[in-house]
DNA sequence: AAACACCTTAGAGTGTACTCTAAGGCAAGC
DNA sequence: GCTTGCCTTAGAGTACACTCTAAGGTGTTT
């Protein structure tokens, strides 16, 4: 495995991020790139993968503060492991916390849809208001 | 009942918005208020309901584009239902999908932690990489 | 030799949803 | 009579995460 080099136009169709996007994330210090003879970025398997990773971390609501204090644990090696984690069980907590909510305006938002069946199809009384109906699942 | 008024100060508090987001979301569209003999507005329980159904809207992810729309139609009578609820299961299929890719993260967060949990007891081998580890969990 | 993909710095622009200020004014309560 | 709470319009500011442009450049491919 001669280690393939993928620039960043490659790079960026392969982890779904815009070329200007990579560049920020490498200002940012969230990622780095290596530079052939001519100064120009190259990524390998590794970077692939970590990037992948940070779009896990970016796909749980973490944001780019809170990634960039974590790349910055990480860099300072093993003696911060702990800290990292912790940071991470926080973001899960909270990922999880705002899913919960979520999941019960969506109950609500479920419910009015099913209101709106049972006024069309009349199983519903005309005189019964969502609010009213809404009652009915207090649980 | 007297149908209590409430002044927007007090129904801010209410209903957890600001007096400043309550003027914005009228402006908008999304709320109506009454007005007393001053030109004072004044909000009734019935707002405090519309109010906690926006939120549920909004808590689902739902946007103000999509809130105003289907606010106005809302208004225009019966004859939208159709129209109303269409747009709403669209919005709880959006939800649903954002939800599952942000479990499908958080999947990944976990083993994350556990893997530091691992590497910190011990119960992982120091050689065993992240990436690796995770290989293990492919279902 | 032109097209293409990349490089740089610095800064402007985008979208979403607020959040607040300015500058004026009215009405009720202490 | 002063403080408090409300009113208006219009516009500026904030936060986040990009996204793009300008204006210059290098190196490879057709």
């Amino acid at each position: 495995m001669a280690d393939k080099r993928y620039r960043i136009g490659e790079f960026s169709k392969l982890v779904g991020l815009s070329a200007y996007t990579l560049r920020y994330y490498e200002d940012q210090g969230l990622i780095l790139s290596q530079r052939d003879d001519n100064g120009v970025r190259y990524y390998v398997a590794e970077d692939i993968r970590w990037v992948g990773f940070i779009l896990h971390l970016k796909g749980t609501g973490m944001q780019l503060n809170d990634l960039k204090r974590y790349v910055k644990l990480r860099a300072e090696g093993d003696t911060t492991i702990a800290e990292r984690r912790q940071l991470l069980q926080r973001v899960k907590d909270n990922a999880e916390a705002e899913i919960a909510e979520q999941q019960m305006h969506l109950k609500v938002l479920g419910h009015k849809i099913d209101w709106y069946d049972g006024k069309t199809a009349h199983t519903i009384d005309d005189s019964e208001s969502f609010h009213d109906y809404l009652q009915r699942f207090q649980d």
